[in-house]
DNA sequence: TATGGAATTGCAACCAGTTGCAGGAGCAAT
DNA sequence: ATTGCTCCTGCAACTGGTTGCAATTCCATA
């Protein structure tokens, strides 16, 4: 079974269903490597189809999402980027709130915090990409020397 | 000195202005319990004050949050609420993504996290009051059982 | 107390994302 | 292939939040 069949099961069993625009979304999801905003999935898909709304990709990765095939992450600095979820090595961001550089974070990190929360409340918490805000090594050691932020 | 002026002296300090409208905003935040959402502060701040816009009020939201003194919390669903960083005890919350509630998280869990990150990176993160997103208990079990959502 | 420059304000226009609605399309069952 | 129900789409209006700008206000220094 094709990689775009399977989507389109998954679709249909959980009561959706697989239209063309949805088809376009997935395929330039699926395609892209790295992330994607969803003003560059809508102005892709406006060169083969110049009806669709905005709304519409807004729609269609709200779906995603909850099936979890693309993982949603909010940069803290300009747009919400989507991903399509591959097999690849999870991994987390670490955003500086002060200068707005972003560097990975290793999922095992992450990974004894999901299984405590999950034994002690029974919380199934998503960390399939995680967002952390803070202050990189070489702000936070400016901040230090001067009386300015903490 | 009061707790007033002692803000007075952070926001100097830093190059920052002590306003009339700043510190009707710090007033609210201060008498307010628990969360305040931006226009909660703009509509008391009219009653007061009527020219106020509520740019002002973000902005002065952003300086706050920079200062460390108010925590920003996106709770997913809704709009972003703010709060007066006290010497309470440090809590997260966890959202559930299915039917939108909210439980409370220990800072513990995510102290040691915290010192890993650190340690290993030199990145200093933002952990005073973090949203985590996922399934609670029992949503969890429900899709468990259905066809459903993952 | 006077002053000059930087920070702040209110305004208006804007941006990303969401929502209600009525018509249209997908698909499971016949 | 037809039917009928449900989901989905495009549209337009809206919401929360941001930004550029010119006028004003604050406050460190003298």
């Amino acid at each position: 079974m094709s990689c775009e069949t399977e989507t389109v099961q998954v679709l249909r069993k959980t009561g959706h269903k697989a239209t063309p625009q949805r088809m376009m979304i997935l395929s330039a999801l699926r395609h892209a490597d790295g992330h994607l905003t969803a003003n560059d999935i809508y102005e892709q898909m406006r060169v083969e189809y110049p009806y669709v709304d905005i709304s519409t990709v807004y729609r269609t990765l709200g779906v995603l999402k909850e099936l979890r095939l693309v993982s949603e992450t909010d940069m803290g600095v300009g747009d919400t980027t989507y991903e399509w979820v591959r097999q690849q090595k999870r991994h987390h961001h670490l955003i500086c709130r002060n200068c707005d550089s972003v560097a990975s974070l290793d999922h095992t990190y992450l990974e004894d915090l999901g299984a405590e929360i999950l034994a002690e409340s029974g919380f199934l918490p998503d960390l399939d990409h995680f967002a952390i805000f803070g202050l990189c090594a070489e702000c936070h050691e400016q901040a230090d020397a001067s009386v300015g932020i903490r």
